[in-house]
DNA sequence: AATAGTGATGCAAATGTTTTCATGATAAAT
DNA sequence: ATTTATCATGAAAACATTTGCATCACTATT
């Protein structure tokens, strides 16, 4: 009777076929400058002939490192997060580390759940999206000690990492352009805010400059619709198919503005001369658009590539544990679907 | 002395607490209905009162299961497979997994690496977009056993279960479409085909139905860009730039088709009215744009959705191993974007 | 030639679970 | 009242690694 001859090839039967102790086979993986180069020959020779796959949930539960990280988003669809996901899952691959991922669906009760999951597995760091989190979500980050980031919104006083831009700066960057334009009557269109402090900030910050200056804000004009072309097509059809429109619309993000534009010229109406559009973001496609659309930059991709440079670098020290904020400065783009407001 | 109060909970010292051994806390959480009720409630009290976390690893290395699903994609980039890898991710987290997620750019060599990443980290199921694949990845995956899904292109003759709509159907669909309008001078305009059968089999497939109707293809009408909105654009600049253009465009995806329709914009050019453009997807958002994008649906929700499903259902009956081939149909969508050619 | 130092390798303990098997308690059947 | 069946629980082996410590064979130093 072989033994076991036919079952998945562990360490052991890798050492046994290269002649050497289990030691070394794993020092072969994890430290190959401290076995000899004809060893190591044999080893990674042993290891190609009979197909082994290392195990990392062993090396994991040794309390060395799971070679993991986790990302919690709100969302999958469309390009929102698509080039921040990208760029950093590129990263951290690049590093060697898989990437888990998880979406809640702008739902924070979710989110707890997801964060749970992740650590149950043991990521070596943890990455969310913007500093909205419940109470339950923050306690338990706290007490597992796992280096996490919050990114995409950048804030002073956070009490976890985060790297991001200012949004309560974009938002203001973006109506300020509208005001500077002339236009004085002023359309919104935002997702809920709350549990969304980027949309909450983007708003707020937004709104101040536009009462500043005594815009005219009628409520029929602001609108909330979730993060979605479709349903942000409606609202604004609904929007701007009136006698008395806004001459310009601040979307909060370039998804939305998408909508946005599309909903004007199903009416007829011509961008950006009949109304001014201005998104936030400047996601994947919005430049090629036409016209081009304004927008205010968010550079997602090095705000990916960033935050996963520095939570690999907090896995690689850990215990280190500092608090770090991290600024990337937004800017506004000014393409084709804004332009000066006809005198009243 | 305390002895390592501090540390990180484990199952032992939540039996401590529970006054219970660790069998009864790994069954509480493993297999409820095993526990007396009185019991599952003290060991449940002392879990939530020092914050114990589960250790999935220990329970991977066990053999018992990782509750984790691989998936790999070529790109994270656009909507291109971003409701794909939401209905995907939403329906095997409903489950109880965790999604390790990776991409590879478009390149077999990386997909290998990716893959074998994933086994190493002991993934349940593991899913993959379309049928080129690499030997060493088809053999790896062969070797470990794991249940594999290829989801995108369905294909009769696949040596691995596959999932999704038939693309030469697809490419056909379109095709055909664009013929029955009267168009007879055609553009294309499609990604790389090495490594992409789903790309191949659409582009050959409508090849085969133009040249059957002699259809001018004059070679400068035929393009290849990579699956960017940008980079689609400035092909089509340039090929529609000129004196002899073709009456209609035939787009690889919906994500070129943007591309097409804002160059013919750029352009000054109408569509459908000077030029018919078609896509193949119906990303989200095609159906927004204005006028609305025709083209080919691949009913992505219900593929990511069937695709982990049947993933789920692979890893409980396990040693099933049954090769599965589901086939979603694909279908027309009119809409705005082409119109019938002007006669001669 | 004897000793110290170095570098490669092996042994075995440790990691945090799950599960098989055994045990004891309680309920049901005679 | 005794036997049998059922049920909840515990003890301990098993899982696949990593790593501290010990060992052994050399080389360099005196």
């Amino acid at each position: 009777m072989v033994k076991k001859e036919n079952l998945k090839p562990d360490i052991v039967s890798v050492a046994k076929l290269a002649g050497v102790s289990v030691a070394t086979v794993s020092r072969v993986m994890n430290h190959p400058d401290l076995v000899q180069p004809s060893t190591r020959k044999k080893v990674e020779q042993a290891i190609r002939k009979c197909g082994y796959i290392r195990n990392r949930a062993a090396q994991t539960i040794h309390g060395r490192r799971s070679a993991t990280i986790g990302l919690v988003v709100p969302t999958l669809a469309y390009t929102i997060f698509a080039e921040l996901v990208q760029a950093f899952n590129d990263t951290v691959t690049d590093s060697g580390f898989t990437l888990l991922l998880a979406s809640h669906g702008y739902d924070l009760a979710a989110e707890y759940q997801l964060v749970r999951k992740l650590l149950e597995h043991r990521v070596d760091a943890l990455a969310l999206i913007g500093l909205d989190h419940g109470q339950d979500t923050y306690r338990v980050l706290r007490e597992q000690g796992v280096p996490v980031l919050a990114i995409w919104n950048y804030a002073a006083n956070s009490e976890i990492s985060c790297i991001g831009v200012d949004n309560a700066e974009a938002g203001r960057l973006a109506a300020n352009h509208l005001l500077m334009l002339g236009h004085r009557s002023i359309g919104t269109v935002f997702p809920a805010l709350e549990d969304n402090d980027r949309a909450r900030a983007r708003k707020s910050s937004a709104m101040d400059r536009f009462m500043s200056l005594d815009a005219e804000l009628r409520p029929e004009w602001q609108r909330q619709t979730p993060y979605s072309i479709a349903e942000a097509k409606v609202a604004c059809l609904d929007l701007l198919d009136r006698a008395e429109r806004p001459t310009a619309l601040l979307c909060g993000n370039d998804v939305i503005a998408q909508g946005a534009i599309f909903s004007a010229l199903r009416l007829g109406l011509s961008v950006p001369r009949d109304v001014s559009i201005i998104g936030i973001g400047d996601f994947a496609g919005s430049a090629e658009l036409e016209p081009g659309l304004t927008t205010v930059r968010i550079p997602a991709n090095r705000i990916g590539t960033a935050a996963a440079r520095q939570l690999i670098k907090a896995v690689d020290n850990a215990a280190d544990g500092a608090l770090l904020g991290t600024r990337f400065e937004c800017e506004l783009v000014m393409r084709g679907t804004t332009i000066t407001a006809r005198p009243g």
